[in-house]
DNA sequence: TGATAAACGAGACGGTACGTCCAGTCTTTCC
DNA sequence: GGAAAGACTGGACGTACCGTCTCGTTTATCA
């Protein structure tokens, strides 16, 4: 009823013409840097006139946060494997590849950029950051459940803790390999242990 | 020997002219933002032609970069704070207080939007994320030599995931405050004693 | 003295770009009509930035009419010829004629767009209509003068009806020739007289 | 059987919406001038699609002669005074009151920015032009048969001598006033005398 | 009376051009 | 002879309209 102030008047918005930027913004965004991702270039790529990019978003760092959330797909392997330590090992593995991509590199510089309070934003935070975080957040809830006691309250500071450092690392352009993300798990389960 | 380049000819570069650049750049950054620091509007502000910042900085973001390094004033108390975890409390409550503002938004901008390879770059990152981080890793070694075995293998470990979340929480808009920063130590440190 | 408010500072305008953006003007004016006078095909055109065409020109209409009041040239000739009406009907032919190509027309449509009271505006109508009548005025001068009386009141009455009814019929897209031209000095020469 | 090539089939168009575009039209150009006078803002105040307008016209120059000639009402009194040149100073006189206003402005504007060649701008020129000068002529014509020679030959000359000089100085935005009216009726008067 | 067809409003479409801002460079004069 | 300052070329901005194209809706006529 809220939604109802759409009478569905006048031309339908084109479906094609949305994704075509979409894609011409995420390849320019990945293969140029978001510096390099202007309007007028992802018009020119996409075939669309720039009006069609303003009617949807109001800027360069909205459309580069919509074409890195149109291509969210996180493996959502990781709770089945057994040894649950192997699991988040195996999870953790898979977000440093992600984000020690190129686009791991944009999604971070975008993130930096944009406008922290838009409610974009706060849907590119939610889908991209806490896309990874949930299948953290699932392993880690088993891994607790095992001890008697509940420990929900340092859950979510677990996380921050397991992926806050990667991110750090990325940031300040420090290396981020296999090796150091397997000592990173090592570490924060040697952690929860000794909070039994 | 590397200054005797210079044989003096010509009209010496104004002082006057280069602290004026870094003063309104600076302004800039914190009023509105590195996407608003203009080399045009610096210029302006501080009352300079644009060529001017240009013979001392490539680009807006590296002119942010001098602006902020030439601000940074870290409080150097921490070491001698005798329960070495109340040293550590305190220097994490500075460090979040710090990287809480304006100023710590700017800096963490700048850095993901950054060429990561420039030296200028790698000046600030040096300036800034280590100058934080070497007061932190003189009351961890304090720490860590207080146990039996040797345990620098984990120490910049332990940095990361102290200061990691941090800036995690920081980039992805989460709020940072006193009892985050104690539970941050808190934590930290019964992952260390854990690790006997 | 008023006049010294520039000290002379900077780069100085080139007249080399003003120069281009004039002709690459008058080019499209005259080639394409002043609907498609576009500043950015001018730009294009000379090889210039936009900002510098604006640096001198507000739009397109003043850019048109600088660039037509840049090409006057009105053939002085005309008082020498001994029997005046004959001054007359030669002045006249070449106003015909002048006026009667694609220039004349675009002259016209200029005018007709350009913001009256605008000064490039006053000057326009002062190069392009007072050049042509100032000829008109020196013959019918010494036609009246060889009059007893002086016949000043109807001076600039006489040169409406001459010039009036041409820019009329250019207006209204009707025919202007040879034959035109020498009925209309006949005309108003035999009314002259008639004014004794 | 010319407008047989409509079988009348579907929704017959509304000429509520023809008028409310004419109106619309007329209102933003007398209000704003043909510079402002887009299809868009006629649409908008109309409160009509676009596609309607382009349904009856082309562009905004034909909308604009159209919405001219739509609100054309020329005073037909004239020929019924008695001394004749009374008749054509009243005439003059009301032609001149009317091409003073914004309305003979935009028709200046409108008659000079147009395609000459186009159907709508013959029909406007006949409709404008043609309607003042009709008056004119019938006046002009009942003056010239009370001579014994038919002086034809010179009509459409006198009447170019007439109302020419008035556009003239409307394009090149001199006085027009009622002093200027008499004095042009009465030279005109005078060389037609002088023509015997 | 119901199908059909065209005009209707609304508004999105691909485009062009607008006038502005700023980037980074060039060309003067100044010290 | 280099620093300083302003004009330069050029690219992109975000907006206004262009003229065209769907849509869903309305209003007539034809069957």
């Amino acid at each position: 009823m809220s939604q109802s102030t759409k009478p569905k008047l006048g031309r339908p918005r084109s479906e094609v013409a949305r994704i075509a930027i979409l894609d011409a913004a995420y390849r320019l965004l990945i293969d140029r840097g978001l510096g390099r991702l202007t309007i007028e270039a992802v018009a020119a790529e996409a075939g669309v006139g720039k009006p069609t990019i303003y009617r949807y978003w109001a800027n360069a760092q909205e459309l580069a946060m919509a074409a890195l959330i149109a291509r969210t797909d996180f493996r959502k392997s990781g709770t089945k494997i057994v040894p649950l330590v192997d699991a988040l090992q195996a999870h953790m593995a898979d977000v440093v590849k992600v984000f020690s991509t190129n686009r791991g590199r944009q999604i971070i510089t975008t993130m930096a950029s944009a406008d922290a309070e838009s409610e974009l934003a706060k849907a590119f935070r939610g889908q991209i950051i806490e896309g990874s975080r949930k299948i953290g957040r699932e392993i880690l809830t088993s891994l607790l459940a095992q001890k008697t006691v509940k420990q929900d309250i340092n859950l979510e500071h677990y996380l921050d803790m397991l992926y806050g450092p990667l991110f750090y690392r990325l940031l300040t352009n420090k290396m981020t390999d296999k090796d150091y993300s397997e000592r990173a798990v090592t570490l924060l389960v040697r952690l929860i242990k000794a909070d039994k």
